[in-house]
Parts: structure tokens; sequence; C-alpha cells
RNA sequence: UGGGGUGUCGCCAAGCGGUAAGGCACGGGGUUUUGAUCUCCGCAUGCGCAGGUUCGAAUCCUGCCACCCCAGCCA
């Protein structure tokens, strides 16, 4: 396969473990981890760090982890972790059995606060929430050190141990660091690194435990643990690299992963954030994590991209530090580039209009062959049934040409089938509306598999034999929302919603060698795009077929400017 | 002068003192029974701005400017 040959493009991260391996760090070794937070489904941003973790991994032999950032049980839930793990192997990648859990680390993340406790590190603090916020002074000012602040070791060591027993509320106390109230940096404010939290049943640990360790203080440790090398996160996590690097300086633990970070993705007419997918879901704005216009990962696979596109996409994006917002051409193109090579062509008819081929026998229909793809051979040949009466696409026809580029079917005029003859439309019939409802043609023998002698037919139209069609839905996807950077307009991205993100055509004529599609199957349906059965629904005893992305189309975009 | 970052073509992005890769987009030509594909050509005398160092600067120095992130007992 073409994707296993392609060489990862490097960027400033392989760049820093080239120079780790050639100093011997690590002894050479490099160990990375995706760390998801079981709180959401996956989307294109995570599928960034997701190659680019795996990626290094395969690349430079060494291992990553998945592991679940499971501590906050508030939040999250199992049926996320059973759905990331789909979805990242889904993208291609195998954590080979080391499924890891930060929660698998209670027991050690415990036992070092105990000794960050002892060493005169870390104190049990009785401020309430809004008094810490209170203390911890502001973005310009310094902070105040709680009260709390100089208690002995004996009476800290007692109280976490009474946290950790159940005897205080939610809220009443917390463990803190006690680092430096005045740091300019506000996460070394003494940070805190537990809270209580009752009465929730946590996905892997149930009831164990009522304390529960803050990110900052349970992501340093969980890659400490792991052996990871290099753990790369977000750029908003580079403010916390000093307390990440603090927390491994304090305690006995012998291993120093090195904190990179890198930006997260943005991409134009989407939104990229947990938080408001989960509120999309929510109220209604989608059918769901895996509806085809979300950037999840099931949104985009059931949409039919392939994790073919999707790491490509990943590929060609970089990895950087600088800010930056991917226009959706990128993505649209890989998954043109890749289901022009694999999709096999089919005709399919959208907005149907009957054609009756009045010299063509009745009852004597044949059957014609079609290659599946153009270019390739080996995808092989496919029977067509064509017949008397077919269906082109409204579209294709127009009772006068609106100009000389104009090449599909006109009064008068000719064109070809694809596959198929010329036929010339002799006459248009209309309904009491003035509505086109039938088309009268003729066809020319003569053209099967040749032009026609004397004369040049322009266009090239497809078709469906009314006899033979099968009826589909068809639902025709566009942009989420109808700004390009919903998030950043000032206002609430929701009123950027695009009300016509979703067309659902639901008289729509398929040939008929796709009765057997299998759910998830890809084709190009000629001319207009490329499109998958869904996998899910069945509308009545109609297939459903989404549309992943139309062919390009140079044409009309010119016209329509 | 609160701290931490980032600024190279419309959008991504190489570049690491020797004279601006590549992709997407865009424009134009050719082939074509998909207005698709394929193919050929074009597309930064310029690297946020201003100075300086140097034979030579996107790369080094100085000073500005713009944008992003941080005050959860979220991650």
């Amino acid at each position: 396969m073409s994707v296993e040959e392609t060489v990862s493009p490097n960027n400033f991260i392989r760049h820093i473990i080239d120079e780790d391996i050639k100093t011997g760090k690590n002894e050479g070794k490099v160990a990375t981890r995706f760390p998801p937070e079981p709180n959401g489904y996956l989307h294109i941003g995570h599928a960034k760090s997701i190659c680019l973790n795996f990626g290094i991994a395969k690349d430079y032999d060494g291992t990553c982890n998945l592991r679940f950032d499971d501590t906050n049980p508030h939040k999250e839930d199992e049926e996320f972790v059973d759905a990331i793990q789909k979805d990242v192997k889904w993208l291609g990648f195998d954590w080979g059995g080391r499924l890891y859990f930060a929660s698998d680390y209670f027991q050690q993340l415990h036992d070092y606060a105990v000794e960050l406790i002892k060493n005169g590190k870390a104190f049990v603090c009785d401020l309430g929430a809004d008094e810490v916020r209170e203390y911890r002074g502001t973005l310009k000012e310094p902070g105040r050190e709680s009260p709390c602040r100089n208690r002995t070791v004996e009476e800290n060591l007692d109280l976490f141990k009474r946290m950790k027993e159940g005897e205080f509320e939610d809220g009443a106390r917390v463990l803190r660091a006690r680092i430096d109230m005045a740091s300019p940096n506000i996460n070394m404010r003494d940070p805190t690194l537990y809270r209580i939290r009752h009465g929730v049943i946590h996905h892997q640990t149930g009831e164990k435990w009522c304390i529960y360790p803050m990110y900052d203080y349970t992501h340093p440790i969980s890659d400490a643990l792991e052996g990871v090398t290099h753990s790369l996160c977000t750029l908003e996590f580079e403010d916390h690299r000093p307390l990440y690097d603090w927390v491994l300086d304090n305690i006995s633990i012998p291993c120093h992963p090195r904190q990179i970070e890198f930006s997260r993705l943005n991409l134009q007419y989407t939104i990229v954030s947990k938080r408001k997918l989960t509120e999309l879901v929510k109220e209604g704005h989608v059918d769901g994590w895996d509806d085809p216009r979300m950037p999840t990962i099931a949104g985009l696979r059931r949409r039919g991209f392939t994790s073919r596109s999707i790491r490509d996409f990943c590929d060609r994006i970089g990895v950087t530090k600088s800010d930056n917002t991917v226009e959706m051409g990128v993505l649209e193109n890989c998954i043109r580039e890749d289901l022009n090579e694999h999709a096999p062509r089919r005709m399919a008819v959208l907005h149907p209009l009957k054609v009756v081929i009045e010299n063509y026998p009745e009852g004597h229909p044949e059957e014609l062959d079609a290659a599946n793809h153009p270019q390739d051979e080996s995808m092989g040949t496919r029977k067509i049934p064509f017949g008397r009466e077919i269906y082109i696409d409204r579209g294709d026809f127009l009772e006068v040409a609106p100009n000389k580029k104009f090449k599909r079917l006109v009064s008068g005029g000719e064109v070809r089938l694809r596959n198929a003859y010329v036929i010339r439309c002799n006459e248009v019939i209309k309904d009491n509306n003035g509505d086109i409802i039938e088309l009268r043609c003729t066809y020319d023998p003569d053209t099967l598999g040749k032009n026609p002698q004397g004369r040049k037919i322009k266009g090239v139209i497809h078709w469906v034999s009314v006899t033979h069609a099968i009826e589909a839905e068809i639902r025709l996807y566009d942009r989420l929302f109808n700004l390009p950077a919903p998030e950043s307009a000032g206002k609430d991205y929701k009123e950027f919603i695009n009300p016509d993100s979703l067309w659902t055509l639901t008289q729509c004529f398929i040939e008929l060698s796709m009765a057997d599609a299998k759910p998830g199957e890809q084709f190009q349906f000629e001319r207009e795009g490329y499109f998958c059965l869904d996998e899910a629904h069945v509308s009545g005893n109609r297939p459903v077929f989404n549309r992943t992305v139309t062919l390009r189309d140079t044409w009309s975009k010119k016209n329509s400017m």
C-alpha cells in the first residue's frame, strides 16, 4: 500500500528526538503516549495528535501507549472509552496491549502525594474554592499564602488521610503543592493536587476512591511510570511545563519525560472543541457524535472518509507551534485523491427526469459494458442495463443553451449517454404548470463505443434505466457552519450553524449493480461525487447513501462568479 | 517590562549565515465517452516592522508592532 511507503514529513519534534538519539538520551529509546480523557468522541484534531504520537513510535522503532486520562469521573463515561479505542484502531494504529488508565496509578499517585507532604512540599488547605481563587492573585499581582500553608507534616498527613477516608465533604479541603504564591506563572501558585469527590462512580475504579488527583499532578507521574520519553501535548499546556517538571523533580521517581508542545489544529467552517461538539450533540443540532457533518473520527468515517485520507491529511498539515487554521480544501483534496484512485465508478441520478427513446425497440433491453475505473483496468467492468426509458438528471437538460459553452442536452440537440449511445432530444413534454416532466428522444444506434461520423458530440451525461433502477435516498452534506471561523466571530458560535448543512433527496435512482452494496462501501457516482452506503441507516426499504465529497467542479465554479 | 508563546505566498509549511522547498488554493495550455482524472506551465527580488553585525541575513544582535494562551477543586 502506498501509504505505508510514504515517508512522514519531518517536524521540529522529530528534530528534537533525532538530537536526543544522537546524544544518547534515554538510551536511544523513544516512547510516546496518546492520552485522551474519555469525556467525548475523538475528532480530527485528535487525529493530528494520534498520527504524531503513533507515527513517531513507528518510525523510531519505539512504543506509543494509549492512556485514558480519567481523573475526573464527573465528566467521563465508559461509552467514550470504547468509542475512543475503536477510533484509534480504525485510524490504523495499534497500542499493542499497552492500554492504560491514569486511574491504574491512583495508589501510586496517592503514595507520591504522601511523600510530598512528608518533605514539606504539599499541604492540606481548608480554603473554599472561592477563597482559593481570591488568594491566587491576578495575572499581574502576586497571590497570598493560604493560612494553612505552614501546617506541620504530621497534621497534613493526618488530614490527607482523613480526606482519603471520606471524612470531609466535597470541596471542604484540597491537597495543594507548596511552591510559590508570588510566581508570575499562576500554575505555580500552590496548585491543587487532589480534590474530594463523593458519590460518583468512577468508570474504572468504582467507589474505591473519594479523592481524585488533578491533571497537572497526574500527567507527569503517569508519563514517568510508563517510561515515556517524549510527552507531546498542545500549546495551552506550555505554561504547565514548569509544574510538570516540578512534580517529577520533587518526588522519588527515576524517570523524567520531556514535555513538548505543538499547536492544535483548527479547520475552517467547523469547530474542533470537545466541549462545543458535546453541546451540538446534547442540544440536538446534529444527529449524534457520528453525524456525517461532525468533524469527529466517527462522523468522518460515516461520511465516507477513509482512514488513509485522514492520515494523509495529518501528514500534509504538519506539526509546528504556530497558530493555524487549515482550509477545508486540504481535507477534501485528501479524500478526493484517495477515492479517485480506489472508488469504483457507478451511475446514479439524483434529480430524475424521464427520457423516452422513441426509436429504441420496446421490450428489448440490452446489457452494456462499463469500466469500473477509466484509468485502472484491474478494477474490471460491469454490465449495465439499457432500455427504452431512462432517467437523466434534470440539471443536464435545458430547453435553450444559456451560452455556447453549455455542453449538456438541449432541445433539438445531441448528447452522449455515458457508456452508451448518443441521443437527440426531439420533444419536451410539460405538465399543466409548464414544468418539464418528460423528454422524447431518439438514439443513434451506431454510436456505441464510437463517435458518430461528421459531427462532434461535446457533452456526456449519466443516466439509469427506468425499469432496472433502484430507488435510493441520498444525503448531501455541506459545511456545518457558514463562517470560516465560527468560534472567533465574537458571538455565540451556534449562531453560525449552517441551516442547509443537510439535504435529503428521497427519489434518487441508482444503477442495478449496487443492489448488494455493503454498508460503508464507497463509489464514485460519475459527474456527481463520492458516495458511500450509510453504515447504519436504511430509510424504509431504500438504501441510504451519504455524499462524502463532490467532484472538483471548475466549470460551475467559474460560472458562478 | 505579569508570565508563556507565535509571526515565511490566499491557507498550511520547509528553511538553522551562502543568496526563498513542497502541498492545497488560484490562473492558463493539452488529453479525455465523468465540465472528473491525468498532464504541462505560471504563481514571495520577498520572509511582521525598523535599525545594526557581516563579503553575504528569513536565519545573528537591538528595538518596536501584531496575534494567541494563562487567574477550574476541568483536561
